[in-house]
DNA sequence: ACCTCGGATTAACCTGTGTAATAGCGCCGC
DNA sequence: GCGGCGCTATTACACAGGTTAATCCGAGGT
């Protein structure tokens, strides 16, 4: 085993506990991954990691930092789709779609590894729960799109931003990264904006709501949730499409 | 070959063709798809054939009339995540996510076939192009989250309203189930306000708006698309997110 | 022929959110 | 130490779309 590949099972590690939450990968599954890695890449924030049109030839995990999937229209209007946390995959639809729908980019300082595309099939054809777990994690993207679908045909701009801090929350705490109602939210309103489909001007009264409210407290570092129940129960927040069960897949 | 099968490899056409837009499946893999089918049920317009929270153990493939995937919140609002055709798995994620984040309905009279989720382990023991051809088409549920929630934060309910038609019409004609700028939508309004997150009523004015303009004609049967130029533009509707392109998955 | 009922339509009124414009503030480079 | 710049904050005003409620319409059932 070359240190190489040490180093990739070390930044793999937010990765492995985002699947062992939600089923069991084995010793042989971990080591076949880090063996499939290839690169490491940093980003600066604002950076784009990958744009729409592009044919990737791998896939990338983010490691640390924060980054987004995002659309620009003709109009120069933009919208997030998705926001990716480390030991998320930002683009592994990639290597079945072939040429990618939307852009990826950073939020904030993100490193990556990548993962060639030619390995991930070979890793298809040895091991198919491995597969299964890859897939998984593709339709937990899809489960989360329909959650921001629900919020942004059905919810309240101030409910939508509630439900993405508690999303963030329970995503990061479920690796790790994140106790105590407080987490580093290193993004901008404008970010946020897009991300929840309502205008910067429109975030910034939303985000003085919810400070007054009592629920939250950001300084556009560090986000305190003061009220966690108050917060769930506004945002309508369930998190059963995280999909939290650890089973067999 | 028994003729259970035989009429599984009928029913399954328009999902071959659906397929083989996108990739070529080989008749090995038609064959072992059609054995793995099980059952075929018939359910009646706004009848449910999954509700949030199961843990089905068989999936779902349409193989005629309309279905879509909803939430209901709390309070009793609904948002469709998706409309699914013939030839669309309406919970292949289930075989992964196991448990059920989102109901799903029929929108007209529909017939499906099942698959029981343990068929579903075997192909992709045995079947590693396959299993990647069935992953593809949940990423394709996942691009085309994707373009409803950009549609959903950025366009407008006119907007929103022109591009479903456009999809819909994209997605028949790829599986020749349409062409001439023509196909039968029958849906209701209410339903068409829950899918695009807004009011019936809002609804209702909006279509009027498109057929003053010149873009469509509906009674609720058919649906004429008068101006398929005009609405394409109208609803900055672009198909790549379908990805209607063979090669090599 | 009449009744019923789910859907479509229309109108009056209200509100959440967008737009435009401006000011404040802290950080970084020179 | 100064100027610029990106981000946050705030106000005034406009309008898309929600709400409520009434009416209309057509198809099926009796």
């Amino acid at each position: 085993m070359t240190s190489q590949i040490v180093e990739a099972e070390e930044l793999l590690q937010p990765f492995f506990r985002k699947l062992n939450r939600r089923d069991r990968i084995g010793p042989e599954e971990q080591r076949a991954l880090a063996e499939a890695a290839e690169d490491r890449l940093v980003y600066a924030a604002g950076e784009d990691l990958v744009v729409e049109g592009e044919r990737p030839t791998r896939s990338m995990l983010v490691t640390s930092g924060f980054t987004c999937r995002y659309r620009t229209l003709p109009d120069g209007q933009r919208q997030l789709t998705a926001i990716h946390l480390p030991g998320d995959f930002v683009d592994l639809h990639s290597f079945l779609l072939k040429e990618m729908d939307h852009s990826v980019g950073a939020l904030s300082p993100t490193t990556i590894i990548t993962f060639p595309h030619e390995r991930l099939v070979k890793l298809t054809e040895r091991f198919p729960h491995l597969t299964r777990l890859l897939w998984l994690l593709t339709l937990l993207d899809g489960s989360t799109h329909r959650e921001w679908l629900v919020g942004m045909g059905r919810l309240s701009a101030q409910e939508r931003v509630a439900h993405l801090f508690c999303e963030v929350y329970a995503r990061l705490s479920s690796i790790g990264f994140a106790s105590d109602y407080r987490f580093n939210l290193p993004i901008t309103q404008a970010a946020l904006a897009d991300a929840v489909g309502i205008s910067t001007v429109h975030v910034n009264r939303v985000l003085q709501e919810l400070r007054m409210g009592g629920y939250i407290s950001w300084d556009g570092g560090q986000l305190v949730i003061q009220d966690w129940d108050r917060l769930v129960a506004l945002a309508q927040f369930n998190d059963r499409y995280l999909h939290l069960v650890q089973e067999p897949r």
